[in-house]
DNA sequence: ATAGTATCTTCCCGAAAGGGAATATTATGA
DNA sequence: TCATAATATTCCCTTTCGGGAAGATACTAT
């Protein structure tokens, strides 16, 4: 996993492995199982355990659902 | 509570239309064409063309493929 | 305004990949 | 070990992607 952070609480992702990382970590912490998430974000099952394991082909929409239902912000900068 | 809609030289990605946004803008700031985006980063011209207006469908690995063509990361946090 | 040009969007096709639901596998605890 | 929870994978149908080309817009100069 990427661990380098440019600002506080933020995650360079550069790959879909490192999405997946921190997706799967932040659900740990909130003590969440995929089922459970899966359900607060309207996402699958199984769409959900191919993020945490890095899947590439995944589509964007549901990958902005589940970090929002995380309470994650994505950000694009330089 | 944090009143800043976005962090230092960052953009919030809130929707797919956001991000398509940030990627033509920049592509113009680069004076490119579509074309030669698509060629620069391997995607297909009609991908980047949704891309840019903002089809929730498409898919992360390309989309992390144009974002890295056109040197701007992708970072998570709170 | 009009012509001419550059750029972007949309259509068709076949191949590849996506998703939900169901099933199988793995991990955890008593 | 065995039962249960949690996660990963398979089945089947739908959707996406790239390529080429046509159609639609936007831009420029006269």
């Amino acid at each position: 996993m990427n661990t380098e952070k440019t600002l506080p609480n933020g995650i360079i992702i550069d790959t879909p492995r490192t999405l997946g990382e921190v997706v799967r970590n932040k659900r740990k912490e909130d003590n969440l199982t995929q089922v459970e998430l899966a359900e607060l974000t309207g996402v699958g099952l199984r769409f959900l355990s191919e993020l945490e394991n890095g899947k590439p082909t995944i589509q964007l929409n549901k990958v902005l659902l589940v970090l929002s239902g995380l309470g994650l912000k994505i950000e694009i900068g330089q």
